[in-house]
DNA sequence: GCAAATGGTTCGATTATCGAACTTAGTTCC
DNA sequence: GGAACTAAGTTCGATAATCGAACCATTTGC
């Protein structure tokens, strides 16, 4: 296959799909989310080839996204910090696929606050003022830092 | 490669990631929100082999994210509302590539309002009653609808 | 200890991607 | 209107990633 690099791409969507862009590691990161953390939990979880769950873990490893900790000589497999913040990706992507990818009348997993059982709200861009903003009220511009 | 599918799973994640969530998609979703719409821009644009372009075009037409309209004869790609829709996963990714994937110093490109050339918001995450929420306060539960 | 389960690696077969060549259709320019 | 050029999309051989099962090591249960 060999996968393209997008690591010296200049657009922040590349590299960060570079690092968890592909078909596993957003499943592994929402398990990780829902508390897993042991290699036979996801295995289990996602029905992937051992071979295949072995790498995509090292490489989520190596980009930081995931940490191991040993734990009786085996390891576990948490989420950084900077795993935790791709939280707003899992669920953007979850509130796109309960609103365009069920049938009516499909059951369906959903996210909700841990205390009251209230769903949570759906994601809006603002813009610098507070106002929500539509996608063709956005540009891409370059800038340097 | 033998891509398993993911159309039946429960989880909106999976089902997002059964559309769109291979290596290519999303940069050609990428690309038509900043206003690409034919073949050979996406082609240049991404330095992708022509053969897996037409595959992936062909797939995001199939579920409908983008639509074709015939012009001169070639065809334009333009996303249609449940692609537009996918604009929120697109920004998530943006501002987590921009706050994880880049060294002190680099280029980056940037997303900002179009009208005061000002930056978009950060996207935050609010429970039901408007308080900002962390992740660890949600929780997915399984619901019938 | 022994059996069963878990963690992880290895390997052959399959399938997707790559990259370039090729075909077909539109565009440009004179 | 014809030649040269560009752009869209297909085809094909080579390559690389995935799959699935087998295999070994370590741990857990009894």
């Amino acid at each position: 296959m060999k996968r393209t690099r997008l690591e010296e791409e200049e657009c922040p969507v590349a590299r960060a799909l570079d690092a968890i862009g592909d078909w596993w590691s957003l499943l592994i990161i929402r398990d990780a989310f829902d508390g897993m953390t042991r290699f036979g939990q996801f295995q289990k979880s996602l029905d992937i080839s051992r071979g295949i769950l072995a790498t995509r873990l090292k490489h989520l490893v190596s980009v930081g996204v995931l940490a191991t900790t040993p734990v009786g000589g085996f390891k576990e497999y948490r989420l950084t910090e900077k795993g935790r913040k791709l939280f707003l990706v899992v669920v953007s992507l979850r509130q796109w696929g309960e609103d365009h990818c069920f049938r009516k009348g499909e059951k369906r997993s959903a996210l909700v606050e841990t205390g009251s059982g209230r769903p949570i709200r759906r994601l809006e861009l603002h813009a610098h003022d507070g106002d929500v903003l539509a996608p063709d009220a956005t540009t891409v511009r370059k800038v340097a830092e």
